[in-house]
DNA sequence: GGCAGTAGTGGAAGCGCTCTCAACGTACTC
DNA sequence: GAGTACGTTGAGAGCGCTTCCACTACTGCC
């Protein structure tokens, strides 16, 4: 078995820096670069990384950051569907990917991280308004890219949607579909989504000069909260529910489905994120669709644009979410 | 900033030779320990992995293979318990993790593996009887240990339970309770665990002299799959349903409610796993306690026993299970 | 006192690769 | 035909570490 890189060369019959760009797209002669190839193919030899990392100073390896709790990672889609974009992208990259989960205190995350001297750069989700992880990350010479941002990072290289833009066009939706009491459950109050979306909401309605005061509650983005900010709302009269995301507007169903109610004829319900399942459910929900696995793939794609060339310009990239109009909103007519 | 061994070396007044056996646990006097500990913890020094690596042919990457369904890997907390346990581990040991999931073929996937020259070692889930992936592992040079194992494995490095054993005490102890048309919901056919959680329900049933033939449905660990077992069950009159596992659990206790039976009054309800949610159900459920975290632990701790020692033998371990007795199957009285 | 045995230490040879630099054609220009 | 430019190649110097080997200084023993 070919081990080395030198008995290749010996092998094809060229010298060992040849062989290198061959296998790293130098310029080589077309003629070299097919009898090399063949010889690679024929062993099927793969360089070894530790050998490349040291010489290369890059280790192909990148890491993401997701400090939330293990067992919020594993139950909300949304993360694990982000980790697949990443993760394909990533692939496709021939690059590796070490995870950092929330299993630590953030100052031990960070300590780790750029201590292990072995990263390319980083990806971490920036979606709470207060993180000092991503600031420290952000603070140091390691090529990083957000997923989410908050005000304070417009410097940085981002990947994100606008939250605020999408919810006042699903609350307008909900408008332009005849409802006048739009009752809106919340995100987790600090999250940079939670805020915006929220923002959004209050943007359209105070366009359509309707009082949004007693119509508004918290919640956490989980299934929970949805059913608890619903069974509110509708003591209080709600003609639509328009939920933060995906998950919450299951809980919100539930209890809507409880009270006896139709969804869309009595209560109209919205979510957002447009995870796998919103298409499934009975009805199958109005929501906004933002593209988690695009943005994992784009937050890779960014920051091996930033690794390649660092003291290139940030790259800030907001990619579209789109309005998709489900059965749980259209085809019934409001309670009044 | 000092990022060498010999920066290190210069600054503690000995050799780089000595700074490297200080940090790499090499015989080295107390006193001089002591001397390079201190610059190394003044001066927050980290040796460079790839060199590391390069040099000591060792990498700390250990790979962790689960070749399934990404959806499934989210959504049965069997696995993402795995996973914590293993990662918490290696992270106690200082090893990186890199994760292979289920997105390519077993081909692929093990080429990739065996080509990378990085990893000291692989974890791999081996829960079908028929897994080429396993195959390819266990017949290559790179250390490996198993989650679960078939018959054809018993001279690899695993890490296990009994299950057959755990089933047979289940079924007996519903027997024991006065249970006498004891159903079976199974796992997923083809699988270690399915088959062999079977095993011990019919070893259990024969042994009491009770025919089964009837109180058997195929199952596939998923809650779906329990509720339309648990369907065909009721029809065939049986006071209690052993399910698989504990999510095959959660769909036939919704389909006993459904039917307006009482658990466990009218149907004994068991299941296999204890998952954090197992006694939260109402009622709490009776199942195998089968230290799912225990389980990943354990493993990573074989496979670095077994990294250290290539040609030690074999490290086989079964750990324990435990019958957690819960109200599902206690309390009540059949309704015969 | 001489000897073997044993810690503790330093020197130096790599681990397998990348990348700079210089050398070598070959083609093209004047 | 000399000079310039360019594309292609090889030699060799590292990247930062581990580890073998040799050497010293000490200990204990006959």
């Amino acid at each position: 078995m070919v081990r080395t890189i030198d008995e290749l060369a010996k092998l094809s019959g060229v010298s060992r820096a040849t062989v290198s760009r061959v296998l790293n797209n130098g310029s080589v002669s077309d003629a070299t670069r097919r009898r090399v190839q063949a010889v690679v193919d024929r062993t099927n030899f793969r360089p070894h990384p530790a050998a490349r990392s040291l010489a290369s100073g890059r280790s192909g390896v990148v890491g993401v950051v997701m400090h939330i709790d293990s067992h919020l990672l594993f139950r909300d889609p949304y993360f694990s569907q982000l980790l697949q974009g990443m993760s394909d992208a990533l692939a496709d990259g021939s690059a590796g990917m070490m995870l950092w989960l929330g299993n630590r205190s953030k100052e031990e995350t960070l300590d780790r991280i750029l201590g292990i001297r072995l990263l390319d750069g980083v990806i971490v989700t920036a979606h709470n308004l207060d993180d000092s992880l991503v600031d420290g990350l952000l603070a140091s010479d390691l090529p990083t890219v957000l997923i989410g941002h908050r005000s304070a990072d417009r410097t940085a290289s981002y990947v994100d949607v606008d939250h605020v833009h999408a919810a006042d066009a699903m609350t307008t939706h909900l408008l332009e579909s005849g409802r006048r009491r739009i009752g809106h459950i919340t995100g987790m109050r600090g999250t940079v989504a939670g805020e915006d979306r929220l923002t959004g909401y209050r943007r359209a309605m105070h366009r359509a000069r309707l009082a949004s005061d007693d119509l508004v509650v918290d919640g956490d983005f989980n299934e929970p909260s949805g059913a608890a900010g619903a069974a509110v709302l509708l003591d209080h009269g709600v003609d639509a529910i328009f939920c933060a995301n995906d998950a919450t507007a299951v809980g919100a169903l539930r209890v809507i489905r409880e009270r006896g109610l139709r969804v869309p004829e009595d209560v109209a319900l919205a979510g957002f994120d447009d995870l796998d399942f919103a298409a499934h459910l009975d009805p199958p929900l109005t929501t906004v669709r933002q593209g988690v696995r695009e943005q994992g793939a784009q937050a890779v794609s960014s920051l091996f644009q930033l690794v390649r060339d660092r003291d290139g310009a940030p790259s800030r990239v907001i990619l579209p979410t789109e309005l998709v109009i489900r059965q749980s909103t259209v085809g019934g007519v409001p309670r009044a």
